[in-house]
DNA sequence: CATGAATGAGCCTTCATTCAT
DNA sequence: CATGAATGAAGGCTCATTCAT
């Protein structure tokens, strides 16, 4: 019962990330989105309050996921300079690699409201916080500066990343994101001194 | 008549920045917009094209206004690192002192389709190469590493900065924005790395 | 399932036809046709196109049932002249025992954009076929003139009762144009001429 | 000066001929027919009530040079017959050979509520009352059945012609109208029966 | 659990007309 | 007489959501 409940819980997921990724958000009609789920209309309604929380919830299952898999490759790594290498390659592969959830993330998420805009706030929390985690570990090693401010700082790695993903993905990923992984890291670790 | 016009054009813009700024541009009735500015609803559009003209013209004529400070300011400037810290500060400072511009820039502009993202692009872009165009003087001057990636390093930098302010917005700017200036300044200068 | 949505499809035109007549076409509003029906507005495009297709559907629907009734009609009937009197009998009685229908006929319906005329057309096509279908059945059996025009005898044969039927209504229909078969039958046979 | 007030007068009437024309008398907006006329919006409400009135004005102004003709042309035709041909070949030559004006009485005048309706009839009156005269003289002189009834009969004269007329005009013009007035004058004058 | 027909609120835009200059 | 900027009423259509089956 439970399983099945899921099974059509991602099914309509899967055809939301397709039909908002093709015509953005507020383009998309749920009708749209039963119709690629192969449910009805109504059906939708007893997985999802309403639409925008089929969108959230895309986003925090998705995310959810993604932090997964950044908590599961930074398991055995110490090393702060190296962790942050690590995060920023998974965050542009990823999205390199799965374009529909990248548009979603970086184009059609902004859609919003204020109202969803804090809930997605929320969902990207565990990932800044993650970034935050990173940036205290440098500074204890003594990797990083001490006089960081990390709130600060984990806003500044995180927008950049963010960035340097959406204007890719506008630029019609006419290059290869992942290959700006080693210079963004260059970036944060070196800053822009010649020094 | 030319100034007359001119005047109910801002006229306009300004009221649309007051109700896209409380109410969010997919919430904000075009009736309202025009009963704020003091003219009917058809005045409108002696104006504009339409409802998403009206949004991308706010933003081009602000961001043409922003970007002329910019380049008044660094004027004078020779040094990079300055030219930076003063970038820095006006775009904080400037977002700073009038939220409801910041907040059409940093939360609507973002809620638009495909197309308007591209004519936002094209506004932006004299900024990014304003970026661009100091990091290649630091460069040049030695002040920079010569090693960096000017296109990537001008989207890291804005990125940052922008998501910085988004956070201050989203928050309900309770903390001061120009005071992460020279946090922010110094990240971009040296980096993570304690050395 | 299906006679419920014909019934409904069938209110919505039913409704049409008096709010057209009533109001004409372009001072019919959508929402007023639906509240006749005892519908909501929205389901209205469940069954129809948009506005015009109302009342092109309107028009194909009735003339198709008046076009059964001329064949029903003309079944027994191998006399060509009967024919044509039988014809602009039911032609005239059906008009002048519907007056809404034949206001939306005779009126509202010329007030249509080219597009529409086109399909209004080939709603009338089987009328007009029917006509030439009579006329050369006259011609076969030798009681019409073996040098008719065929194609043009329809016209003029449609185009006179038409503009009976329109006077008629624009008068305020303060005769009876039932009574006008006999001498119209007899101008289509005998013509103007003395002899 | 009445003069000037009468040349622009025209002016806004051929620019209107030209635009109902094209675009129909729905989709021609008050203002392109100012810039077609090279007037200024305001002035043609100088010289007409409203977008109403041009249309009637137009008619009434061009049918009344057309009926002109018709009594040049008939004042030395003292043959009912003959009349009837020469009435068809005016009607079908002339709107043959001036389409914008066809398009314009055939098509677009229909697009008209009920009120204009009316005032167009009133246009329309004199030359059906042309015909009731030449109905009457034909009758009187002996060439025309005793037994007509001129009311109906030059509905039924009208009516075929104007549909002949339009026919022609929907179907593209693709084949010649006054070709067909012989036998359309024939049809009048025989009606369909061989003996 | 699932359906999908029905709902009805909501809004951008047009354009005939006016009137201050 | 002429202008044309400004007006503002008016309505077709969409689509998220509901609910009877």
């Amino acid at each position: 019962m439970t399983s099945r409940k899921k099974e059509k819980y991602h099914q309509i997921l899967d055809a939301a990330v397709k039909v908002f990724a093709e015509n953005g958000y507020h383009k998309s009609q749920v009708s749209k989105i039963a119709k690629v789920a192969g449910v009805a209309d109504g059906t939708i309604y007893l997985y999802f309050k309403n639409k925008d929380d089929i969108l959230i919830s895309l986003f925090q299952e998705k995310l959810g996921e993604l932090v997964e898999k950044f908590h599961t490759s930074l398991e055995h790594i110490s090393n702060a300079e190296e962790a942050i290498r690590t995060i920023c390659h998974i965050h542009y592969t990823e999205l390199e690699g799965n374009i529909d959830f990248a548009y979603v993330t970086q184009i059609e998420l902004r859609q919003s409201n204020m109202e969803m805009r804090v809930a997605i706030g929320q969902a990207v929390k565990p990932y800044i916080q993650l970034l935050e985690s990173v940036v205290n570990q440098g500074i204890k090693s003594g990797q990083f500066r001490a006089d960081l401010d990390v709130k600060l700082t984990r806003l500044l790695l995180f927008g950049a990343m963010d960035e340097v993903v959406t204007t890719w993905l506008i630029s019609g990923q006419k290059y290869s994101l992942s290959e700006q992984v080693d210079k963004s890291v260059e970036f944060f670790l070196k800053g822009l001194k010649a020094t």
